[in-house]
DNA sequence: ACATCCCCTTAGCC
DNA sequence: AGGCTAAGGGGAT
């Protein structure tokens, strides 16, 4: 199956999409990207245009590639209105075509509780062990792969399991929080349906979520395009690029992200960057992890 | 091999 | 109220 792209409308880069670190579960294996969306193993590259895919088991349905990757986003017009200088210009230039996935929420924030103050390539080693261990088995091509566990599985798990996943200290965390998902306390469409500041104080009541969490869940599977997740690397290029609009005063260009420099920096970008800040943080991200 | 620091942070204590 | 620190464990140097 395959999907045309016609780029002069749909500017899209599937390497730059799944490379950039948003997204934890998927490999390339050769030419192609193999994952997950939802039950549905997905298989896919690009190449002259188009996208060519394939799912396991077979959907006749295929719209939700076209969902999961945002492939509905005016990825045009959110450029012209994030290229605010020439530095992000440049960095636009170079990943242009990279999207922001629409990931399932529950599987984004289960990730990003286990990804704090963890690596990537660690990050990635969790999830996928919590899907080997919790999650149902499909095989394609000989190859064994894991949906993403039910909130139900993981609620009833017990914290020596959970451990045994690699989650440390964060074990408790995932724990709290897939009770309160699987009981129904918080459910995602509502949130959806609220604005930014709103959504963001109920994932805020979650056990193991900060703001650093909540704002990647809003920007990586809620459409809260204007969210601005702040980490060590966001910090680092926002310092380096745009010291003039930051008080020397409390910020220190070495360390974790303060309280007070995530408020600081993560305002700054959704003022400076306007509604689309979140696809600023993405290639700003990215370029600064890239480059060194 | 080994030590050390870092990591897409949060929560709890003072 | 805001600053400090402990908390798995793997990755990187």
């Amino acid at each position: 199956m395959d999907f045309v792209l016609d780029k002069s409308v749909t500017p899209f880069n599937l390497d730059h999409t799944l490379n950039c670190g948003q997204a934890f579960r998927w490999k390339k294996l050769g030419d192609w990207w193999y994952g997950l969306v939802g039950e549905n193993v997905v298989k896919l590259k690009q190449a002259d245009g188009k996208l060519v895919f394939y799912t396991y088991p077979e959907q006749k349905n295929v719209d939700f590639i076209e969902d999961y990757f945002r492939l509905d986003d005016d990825l045009r017009h959110i450029l012209s209105r994030i290229n605010r200088d020439t530095e992000v210009n440049k960095v636009i230039e170079k990943f242009y075509g990279l999207r922001i996935i629409r990931q399932d929420p529950w599987e984004c924030l289960i990730s990003y509780i286990c990804a704090a103050n963890a690596n990537i390539p660690g990050i990635k080693n969790v999830v996928s062990s919590m899907a080997r261990n919790f999650g149902k088995k499909v095989i394609f091509e000989s190859q064994k792969f894991h949906a993403f566990p039910e909130p139900e599985a993981l609620a009833r798990a017990s914290l020596a399991e959970l451990g045994t996943c690699g989650l440390g200290y964060r074990a408790k965390y995932v724990l709290g929080t897939s009770r309160l998902i699987s009981s129904g306390a918080v459910q995602f469409e509502s949130l959806k349906g609220l604005d930014y500041e709103d959504a963001r104080a109920k994932l805020l009541a979650l056990p193991g979520v900060g703001q650093k969490v909540a704002d990647c869940v809003l920007l990586f599977s809620l459409d809260k395009l204007e969210a601005f997740p702040v980490d060590i690397w966001v910090k680092r290029i926002v310092l380096e690029r745009y010291p003039e609009h930051f008080d020397s005063f409390g910020l220190s260009d070495k360390g974790a992200v303060t309280s007070r420099e995530y408020h600081a920096i993560s305002t700054f970008g959704r003022v400076y960057f306007g509604k689309y800040a979140g696809y600023a943080q993405e290639y700003l991200f990215y370029y600064r992890r890239s480059r060194s």
